[in-house]
DNA sequence: ATACATTCAGAAAACCTTTTCGGTGGGTTT
DNA sequence: AAACCCACCGAAAAGGTTTTCTGAATGTAT
């Protein structure tokens, strides 16, 4: 490690530095680092070796200047804490990461002004573009219309139908969850979820009635318990079932959270589970559904792939090929222990 | 809405338009907009209304080409999906979105050479400064030397002391946790935590003992019961030390999960919580603690606080004020009905 | 009426890179 | 020997902003 005299800071290297050290212009300089053609091979080894000895990293700043495109998008989620938001982004920063592509991550908390002045600073950064990603599956208001770049929603699709987003199929997720307890030879089935504010708990319950009508059976009750995302919520709801209709021998539960309370009610009211009845779950929260016990069967949205392929689209468009509307990816279950054919 | 003519695209408007809608140089422009001082009132007027009608949003690139601050600074995080880094993220946004400072979010995988390659991206970015954000307390090794600009690793630290870290303080989180189980009249107090392999279990484990030392007291079982941080391990456990050790008063819990096992058997059991026994979990992880029967107590890392203190050291770092070494940020125990004074 | 201070506006440099185009020197063809 | 081509390199412009310095105009004091 040689020691550069006593000087102030050591500035990082610009390509003038390396073209200085190497010999050449900034233009060979330049060339001889992204690969250009016009440059003898001896020269190029010479301008990489001079950038390699000052570490020199081209500034991004000057050549999204230059180009016009930065390499950069935004991600705007209105909760980070809410455990929908982070898959989604997982997913997209996976689909960015491995190209060129850097993130800015910003939370909104939920408020409009706020997020107002992060799109304001984006496009101040001149991201690419825009991906911006809801914490509930109601249709969210769309970003003030004269965004000068492309924009895809996630999760949450746009209010407006003209623009571009990407959503998890809830109604067929329903329809699948239903399908499976049918599937394992159930004939009563329950279905508890969630808040009835939330189009979530609507869609699944849909999906629910569809499969239901669909195999000429009624929903155990007559229709959905609409209560809280909460276990209390499961537990009470699955006592309440089990009193009103004691041959109830499925559930699908609007979330995780509910199923875990249906399953510790069914425990403690002494049905087996899955021997006596089936329950699946929603969302495949690791944590939730493994250490359930019996292990959760759960309808999974597959949200990183959600946030993937809203990256994939934000690529396409910022590329000019436009495709907008609504794309409805679909869900899957996951089997565990807590589903399977009556025996 | 008036339209411009049916013109190509409507390329966004630079400072050079604004100047000249208003009649005025760029220099005045700049001035104006910037709230210099050199400008009539009146002159500024006119530019600022141009600026409002071109929907002018200043080129971040160019200045912060020019400036040699870009406003923006790295988050480097192991695991998005790992339930500590985000709060701590979310600290750190939070205390930076009051500014006017953007963040980069990347996430390694926990693959070095992939972080590697996120750094070199972000540094060719110019980000003013970096935050490095752990999964595990563990330390964890340095980013390579040779970062120009600061570094501050959060959660977990780096291994180089000469670095500047700023992490949960787990031995006064154990500490405390068992102090408060002393406060509600226990005195035959059982830790019950995670994989031993974790930094995060000795040093919880360390400070239960600390406290019970300071007190006069053993530990039930002579030891901490060292597993897995499931619920599954937590409810063996909580079954072994009841056999074991009947005239057991207290657990301490390594995390939530195994708190909720715990809890669990106990019930299981026909101990009553918090009648015979009072129990006191770890992280507050919301979902886990306010769902258990009973609610559960638990130790709250401060995760987001962590992170806005991050933050704030980077900014102290960017303008200049190094202050190197580990800041050890205390925690503080969360009372929920699963912890009460022996009646 | 002259000297001088004050207020405001503009010209130009600087930040760093990419790309086009012109130029140089060597080699090849006739 | 003349004409030409090819391979390689460098000069310069462009991208949008900030800042310094100069210059002009106006107002004030003598």
């Amino acid at each position: 490690m040689t020691t550069q005299g006593g000087s102030a800071t050591p500035r990082t290297a610009t390509l003038t530095d390396v073209a200085r050290l190497a010999g050449v212009s900034i233009a060979t300089a330049s060339k001889a680092i992204n690969g250009r053609a016009q440059v003898k091979a001896e020269t190029r080894l010479r301008v990489l070796e001079a950038a390699e000895r000052l570490s020199f990293a081209p500034n991004a700043l000057a050549r999204g200047l230059l180009k016009g495109r930065t390499g950069t998008v935004g991600l705007l989620t209105s909760d980070l804490e809410g455990r929908f938001s982070i898959p989604v982004l997982m997913g997209a920063e996976d689909a960015f990461g491995a190209g060129r592509v850097s993130v800015f991550l910003c939370d909104a908390r939920g408020d409009a002004i706020r997020e107002q002045h992060h799109v304001q600073a984006l496009l101040s950064r001149r991201v690419d573009g825009l991906i911006v990603v809801g914490s509930r599956t109601d249709p969210r208001p769309p970003l003030s219309s004269e965004i000068p770049v492309p924009v895809v929603y996630a999760y949450a699709p746009s209010e407006n139908p003209a623009d571009h987003s990407i959503t998890a199929d809830n109604v067929g997720a329903g329809r699948l969850a239903v399908e499976h307890l049918l599937a394992c030879g159930r004939r009563n089935i329950a279905h508890v979820s969630g808040d009835p504010g939330y189009k979530a708990a609507q869609d699944r319950a849909a999906g629910a009635r569809a499969a239901l009508d669909a195999a000429g059976l009624e929903m155990a009750g007559g229709q959905a318990y609409l209560g809280s995302w909460s276990e209390g919520w499961g537990r009470g709801a699955a006592r309440m079932v089990v009193e009103q209709h004691p041959d109830v021998d499925g559930f699908f539960c609007g979330s995780d959270q509910i199923a875990r309370g249906v399953l510790d009610a069914l425990r403690e009211l002494g049905r087996d589970v899955p021997g006596d009845v089936s329950v699946i779950g929603f969302d495949n929260w690791e944590v939730l559904s493994t250490n359930a016990r019996p292990q959760l069967s759960s309808v999974d949205m597959n949200l990183e792939r959600l946030g993937r392929v809203a990256a994939q689209r934000l690529f396409a468009a910022i590329d000019g090929t436009v495709r907008p509307g609504i794309e409805d990816l679909p869900c899957r279950v996951v089997t565990r222990a807590s589903s399977a054919p009556i025996n």
